[in-house]
DNA sequence: TCCATAATTATACATTTGTATAATTATGGA
DNA sequence: TCCATAATTATACAAATGTATAATTATGGA
């Protein structure tokens, strides 16, 4: 006789694993941490809740793994923004800004989903090693890129000068990148960017804005 | 014989409310919104729960008004910081900067509840309308000093440019009001102000943090 | 002094949530 | 081809949560 359809389908640990993590996201995204529970993670990744148990010890775990993954994600969207092919240190800056400020890095899933970890931040103190880290690492890389551009431009700085620019700079993109988000529909398309580049130069001295120089 | 202890105490609608209110708020604030369940309020508020169903329709409600409450709160936290006798209007843009980067503005708990909210924000339109509103008296508050302080120091500028540097300082503001929160122990004390006025400054072009001028 | 009334407590209930465990079933290797 | 095994489903359970309703009790006014 003809076999019956399988009913479900056995697929790698990690494919699966994934599978949870985005389906958490996508829920904590679009309706809060409080929609994102374990049967609504489980119905939108396809599965039966039972499978959550089997991956994760508990759902602590999968959230945080999902923290982790988001924040990666994140960050790599903007890492990626900046060209191998750097024309210049400021170009690479500059692209780092405005990449910082568009979609699909601005949008409000990923706002609200960041507004959600940000709770559990304060009660669980390995989500607060990740959150250190991810802002960290964020923040060193733009000093990084500021430092070259000044070094660039032969502006010489000292490194606590350079701290307080990174820090600025950082909380000003972070203020747009939040408030895009936050309040869709507020800004006119193209504004955050273009305020985001101006106020960078303003704060570091350094204009961004202007056409690449060197006009052959 | 001798009366027993009331084993209650009425109390105006007005404060009741208010009481619950204040319990949930600092509720969210230490544990995020998971902690503050409607047996946690009433015992932070010294009622039984089925006295808050009775000021308010359901949690939401008191959600709703908790919100309300802590905006007005803080909004009010930065208006009182200008003092009433201006020397300039420079130092009014000062003052307001530099009181919305130190506590009790700045506060981790005060962020933790932000955060909390912002969920919420976007499943229920009220809270979404208050959030618009908070926000843009924020904002408005902010573009009015800066007109002023660029006025006073003959500086004219257009209203676009105006909105824009608005939305930069306050975006710079959010961010190192967050991160303030956040992260705390990642800044030294008096850093954020410091930066907050340097950038400030930068971004609009006028310094604030100079000592006043006019020696007599 | 006493009573109507609203404030407050006490109790109950249906739902949801996270977790635990047992029962199936797909699948690769011997 | 068959079987061990791990992946997956199915079912159950206790705790917590928001809500509803009934039972008390404080309190101001007649």
């Amino acid at each position: 006789m003809s076999e019956n359809a399988p009913t479900f389908r056995r697929e790698p640990a990690e494919k699966r694993k994934e599978a949870l993590v985005i389906a958490t996201l996508a829920l904590i995204a679009e309706g809060g941490v409080r929609s994102a529970t374990v049967r609504a993670i489980a119905a939108r990744a396809e599965v039966t809740q039972g499978l959550i148990r089997h991956y994760f010890a508990s759902k602590e775990d999968l959230v945080m793994a999902a923290y982790e993954y988001h924040m990666s994600v994140l960050t790599n969207q903007t890492a990626a923004s900046i060209p191998v092919e750097t024309r210049s240190y400021r170009a690479s800056l500059a692209s780092f800004v405005e990449a910082s400020l568009k979609p699909p890095v601005v949008d409000p899933g990923a706002v609200s989903l960041w507004a959600g970890f940000l709770n559990k931040v304060r009660e669980d103190t390995r989500m607060q090693a990740i959150h250190v880290q991810t802002y960290c690492d964020f923040r060193n890389r733009l000093e990084l890129l500021i430092a070259d551009a000044l070094a660039e431009a032969q502006r010489p700085t000292t490194s606590e000068e350079l701290r307080r620019l990174a820090i600025a700079c950082n909380a000003l993109i972070d203020g747009l990148w939040m408030e895009g988000g936050a309040l869709p529909g507020a800004f006119e398309p193209g504004e955050l960017p273009q305020i985001g580049l101006r106020s960078v130069s303003a704060i570091i001295g350094l204009e961004l804005t202007e056409r690449d120089g060197a006009p052959s």
